[in-house]
DNA sequence: AGCACGCCGACT
DNA sequence: GTCGGCGTGCTC
């Protein structure tokens, strides 16, 4: 017996910070193996999918082990290199391995495990039954495959297990776990002949079903549709068209199949579309995006870093598409990241035309199965079929790469890219430069809107820095005009929410047949109402916001927990009937756009016009297809896409951005402008974009009018060191929750006296913040600043160390801790 | 995270 | 008297 392999060390997708070991059963000792999944008992009840970090022989001194139930892989999903960089994940952003696995693979790939319960058949009534518990007794005794959550549906009690539990304990009911594998191949049917038949034999079988005429037809016909005879390899012939094609039926098929003619045979479908496109060569670059190449690749010789900073329509995609080409030749996979909204049709078009099959799509709103398939696919050995490049959001950082020689960062500043909730909270820019080291692999970082961060390290020498700023075509960059709202609103000329410049050149775009796009970041009707006599505000219960108006459905809605109420008539408070709506979000403006302009044909795109699948999609189809005259949106029309008749961007309101409580307010308001506004005039005609504001004389404001980032830049870099911000330090925030509110502001002076006996002035707070409440939670933070030079893993034990102590307080138990490092 | 155990209030 | 609320502790 080996005693090395003994024992497994794994890793639970529980946010609990240890391994768990298991013992190995002699039976599964040859299959169990690092990194791959295996399925334990956990407590008296649950099952779940482990990944093995571990094997060994050293048996644990404090408790005994349980044997792991199955391995469920013949071959690792997770290689080395992902257990490298799960294990910087949890170190660098805090968290435990547990949290990164959930995070890490589709949960199509971990299995669950439910309570299945059946009646005992034996089962004599020898007590007295509750009503309840009859009922549930009846239930079972007519379906199968009886799960608590289907039992409640049934009953329609909110909660049966205590019923349950008496049932179990009378002997009336048996209660089994089952594990659930979520993910299931599809597949299609499909006919063919039963053997090769040679052309005689076929004669002979046609011949020999002259007395069944339907059968010879269909024989007949299969071999029409599939070519046997005609071609080299047959038509594959799926069942369902091919009984359609004669509405033939399935009965005659059948003897047919029963007489071993034909058979019918299930093939795997990949979900993902994997027939062949045309690929077709690479543009040919012009001379500044070739300079902006050869620079790259210069830099990419001592660098692994490199920032492309273009300003919008460089054609900064050919660029990439270059690289890549460069690196699928040397047999490297490649990984080109994108926020969630940038990531079109348009894009992925672009990159099929070129690598065709060799890329797969990693998007968010794909369904779990589709994910498994594209995870699978990544970690198959085989490079012929496998994707070379993955064009994904975020978490594709995680994907079984085993061979990484670029890593493409695309609008590198979108602050999409750091996931906020739930934990790990990683920003994929920065995991993707440590996920490029592990494989020796170069990043680069495009945008034309760096991060401040992201500029610092390129100007530092840190990253090489090649900066293009020639728009393709020699398109010129839109004029930005600049409407005072406070000035018109002075002088009563506004338009409900239109300044008299912004309704004049909407109506000259309209005449000209151009198209428009409006922005504002807010969605909903209004953010909020108002009693006009006493001033009351309609509030969410559960957190500390007001609700916002949504129209569409004449709904409140809490945007923090969704809790949503029906507007109330009168005040709460004095009971007067008018309330009024205040402030406007993108509903508002397409409510005023319909009143101005009834010709027009207006479309909106915010969160919630495109949570249906393809929904986006058909927004963009629609207005690029000129089917719609103004596209009015969130930030989400501000994101790469390409628009040939857009005359006019108009910026409703730039002000709510400015003046957003967060260091980053300025740095964003520029990105979210200069974005927005490149998305005017492409082909033809210069563009133009109109900015309304209450400040046209704000900084900000006269640097995006004179397209100045690098003025933006300076300006911030001197605010970002004076007042103790990055790149100049590193931020880490302690955030505490607690459903009571003077334990917790106890719980956080205690935590942040204890924290500056070690970090001084190095503390702030602790500070409520502006929603202070949410889902029913009181949240409050503290706030580390640390020097960059700094060890972050040094501060990182003490803070953990110091929130471990205040958690073994006897008063402080129920406190939630968790950190944020970089947050957002 | 779940789930069990255990201790206090409102009800058949 | 119990049912059921959620505070606390444990899981290899």
């Amino acid at each position: 017996m080996n005693k090395t392999t003994e024992f497994a060390d794994i890793i639970l997708p529980l946010p609990l910070a240890q391994l768990f070991t298991y013992s190995i059963p002699e039976e599964l000792k040859v299959d169990v193996a690092i990194g791959k999944r295996v399925v334990v008992p956990f407590g008296n009840k649950k099952f779940y999918t482990g990944i093995v970090k571990n094997i060994h022989g050293n048996p644990p001194k404090d408790y005994s082990t349980k044997e792991i139930l199955a391995c469920l892989d013949d071959s690792p999903i997770i290689n080395n290199f992902q257990f490298q960089f799960w294990d910087w994940i949890s170190q660098y952003y805090q968290c435990v391995l547990g949290d990164v696995f959930k995070a890490a693979i589709p949960s199509g790939l971990k299995l669950e495990s439910q309570t299945k319960i059946t009646a005992n058949e034996e089962f004599q009534t020898q007590e007295l039954l509750s009503k309840t518990e009859e009922q549930i007794l009846n239930v079972l005794k007519h379906s199968k495959d009886v799960n608590i959550s289907t039992l409640n549906q049934a009953t329609g009690l909110k909660n049966t297990l205590p019923q349950i539990k008496s049932l179990l304990e009378k002997g009336a009911i048996t209660v089994e776990e089952q594990i659930i594998n979520a993910y299931k191949e599809k597949t299609k049917q499909f006919v063919r002949l039963a053997s090769d038949f040679s052309e005689s034999e076929m004669g002979d079988l046609i011949i020999g079903l002259k007395r069944a005429k339907k059968q010879q037809e269909i024989l007949l016909s299969y071999l029409n549709l599939s070519k046997y005879y005609f071609e080299e390899t047959a038509q594959k012939v799926s069942l369902t068209e091919f009984l359609k094609s004669g509405d033939f039926s399935r009965a005659v098929l059948k003897s047919l199949v029963e007489k071993q003619i034909l058979e019918i045979y299930h093939e795997k479908l990949d979900r993902i579309d994997l027939s062949h496109t045309e690929t077709s060569g690479l543009k040919t670059l012009n001379e500044y995006q070739e300079k902006a190449i050869a620079e790259t690749r210069k830099h990419f010789q001592e660098k692994n870093c490199v920032l492309l900073h273009g300003v919008t329509s460089s054609g900064k995609t050919e660029i990439y598409i270059h690289l890549i080409q460069e690196q699928l030749q040397q047999g490297k996979q490649v990984l080109y990241l994108l926020p969630e909204i940038a990531l079109t049709t348009q894009i992925i078009t672009r990159l099929r035309t070129v690598f065709g099959n060799k890329v797969g799509i990693y998007h968010s709103k794909f369904n779990d199965a589709e994910r498994v398939e594209i995870y699978n696919n990544v970690n198959q050995n085989d490079p012929e079929n496998a994707y070379q490049v993955i064009l994904g959001v975020r978490s594709s950082v995680f994907l079984p790469f085993k061979n990484l020689g670029l890593i493409i960062v695309d609008e590198e500043h979108e602050n999409t890219y750091k996931q906020f909730d739930p934990a790990p909270r990683y920003h994929a820019r920065d995991a993707a430069l440590y996920l490029a080291h592990l494989h020796k692999a170069k990043t680069l970082l495009g945008t034309a809107t760096p991060a401040i961060e992201t500029y610092y390290n390129a100007k530092t020498g840190k990253y090489g820095l090649v900066e293009l700023f020639q728009r393709h075509q020699n398109i010129e960059m839109p004029e930005i005009i600049i409407a005072d709202i406070k000035e018109a609103r002075r002088k009563k000329r506004m338009k409900s929410i239109f300044s008299p410049e912004l309704m004049e050149m909407m109506t000259t775009s309209l005449e000209n047949k151009e198209q428009i796009i409006l922005f504002q970041n807010r969605r909903g009707y209004s953010p909020y109402l108002e009693c006009k006599s006493c001033g009351w505000v309609p509030h969410c219960p559960n957190c500390s916001v007001s609700l916002t108006y949504h129209q569409y459905n004449n709904q409140l809605v809490c945007h923090y927990c969704a809790h949503s109420i029906q507007p109330p008539n009168n005040c709460d408070q004095c009971s007067s009937s008018e309330i009024e709506d205040r402030g406007f979000g993108t509903e508002k403006i397409e409510d005023e756009l319909h009143s101005f302009f009834p010709e027009a044909r207006i479309g909106r795109m915010d969160l919630d016009t495109t949570r249906k699948k393809m929904a986006y999609e058909n927004l963009i189809y629609k207005f690029e297809n000129h089917e719609l005259d103004i596209l009015v949106g969130t930030q989400m029309v501000s994101k790469g896409l390409d628009f040939d008749n857009v005359s006019l961007v108009g910026v409703l309101n730039a002000d709510s951005m400015l003046n957003y409580p967060d260091y980053r307010a300025y740095e964003r308001s520029y990105q979210m402008m200069a974005q927005v506004s490149g998305r005017a005039g492409r082909k033809k005609k210069r563009g133009k974009v109109l900015i309304q504001t209450f400040t046209p004389e704000h900084p900000i404001i006269k640097n995006v009018i004179e397209n100045d980032y690098v003025s933006m830049y300076s300006s911030q870099l001197s605010e970002r060191q004076e007042f103790i911000y990055p790149p100049y330090y590193r931020l880490i925030n302690i955030c505490l929750k607690d459903k009571n509110q003077t334990k917790l502001d106890q719980a956080a002076n205690v935590l942040a006296k204890s924290l500056r006996k070690v970090f001084g002035a190095r503390i702030f707070g602790p500070q409520s913040p502006v929603i202070n409440r949410i889902q029913n939670y009181y949240i409050i933070n503290i706030l580390l600043k640390i020097e960059k030079k700094s060890s972050p893993a040094k501060a990182k034990w003490i803070l953990n160390q110091h929130a471990n102590h205040l958690k073994n307080m006897e008063q402080f138990k129920s406190i939630q801790i968790n950190f944020d490092v970089d947050p957002m």
